[in-house]
DNA sequence: CACCAGGGTGGTT
DNA sequence: AACCACCATGGT
């Protein structure tokens, strides 16, 4: 079932490769400045980063508050995020390094990480995936949409239910970091640029057509 | 001009 | 537990 939802949008979008080659670091900080925003508008904001060379826990945890918002501006929300990095770098180096914290059992590591101010399940499950290789699935709006009509007779599925259910058919981390770039791209791709999925890949069972009303079970 | 984007938080009912 | 307002920039 979520092996073949996986192949089906493969086979329809290729390989996403998302954060390729990408330091370890980065992509923590890219989950906190991609939250609400596109990835263009966060991805202009981390190269502000790096060419200020801050895009390391401890440099980053260093930067002036003022300087970090005028760094990361493009990314939207830049006071609450500058706040939320700069905390976030700050418990990293407590924590004595993303290495460290790679001793940690997945349960801990999540809490750990969801007592930090602007991580929430979301940016959680991100960091658990594609940082710290744990097989994790991440439930964001275009997952909680596609799954509440894939299951259709049943209605309100939780996060947590639709995060349990897939991660119970699906083991591979690669798969599962993956199959959420992948909902996210078929999201992007179908959601608006069509009324009605014609040439989706998964019908009109897709649930991303715009016109709710006739799609309705 | 209105609407939205790979959320999170705090307050109200 | 379900809503709500808010955060803020850049693209369409």
């Amino acid at each position: 079932m979520i092996a073949a939802l996986l192949q089906t949008l493969s086979a329809h979008h290729g390989p996403q490769a998302w954060w390729p080659a990408s330091d370890r670091f980065e992509i923590v900080v890219g989950a906190l400045l991609v939250q609400r925003t596109t990835w263009h508008n966060a991805k202009r904001a981390l190269e502000q980063l790096r060419d200020r060379g801050a895009l390391s826990v401890a440099r980053l945890a260093a930067v002036a508050p003022r300087e970090l918002e005028r760094l990361i501006r493009p990314a939207g929300f830049f006071r609450a995020k500058a706040a939320r990095l700069r905390s976030l770098a700050r418990f990293i180096d407590r924590a004595g390094g993303l290495t460290a914290l790679d001793a940690l059992e997945t349960g801990l590591l999540r809490q750990r990480l969801l007592e930090q101010p602007g991580v929430g399940c979301e940016t959680a499950d991100v960091i658990l995936g594609y940082v710290f290789g744990r097989p994790t699935f991440v439930v964001d709006t275009y997952a909680r949409r596609l799954f509440g009509r894939l299951d259709a007779p049943r209605t309100g599925l939780s996060d947590a239910e639709i995060k349990q259910r897939v991660e119970a058919s699906l083991t591979d981390v690669d798969g599962l970091n993956e199959l959420h770039a992948l909902i996210v791209a078929h999201g992007k791709s179908y959601c608006r640029a069509r009324p009605i999925c014609e040439s989706c890949p998964l019908r009109r069972r897709c649930g991303f057509s715009r016109a709710r009303s006739s799609n309705r079970a």
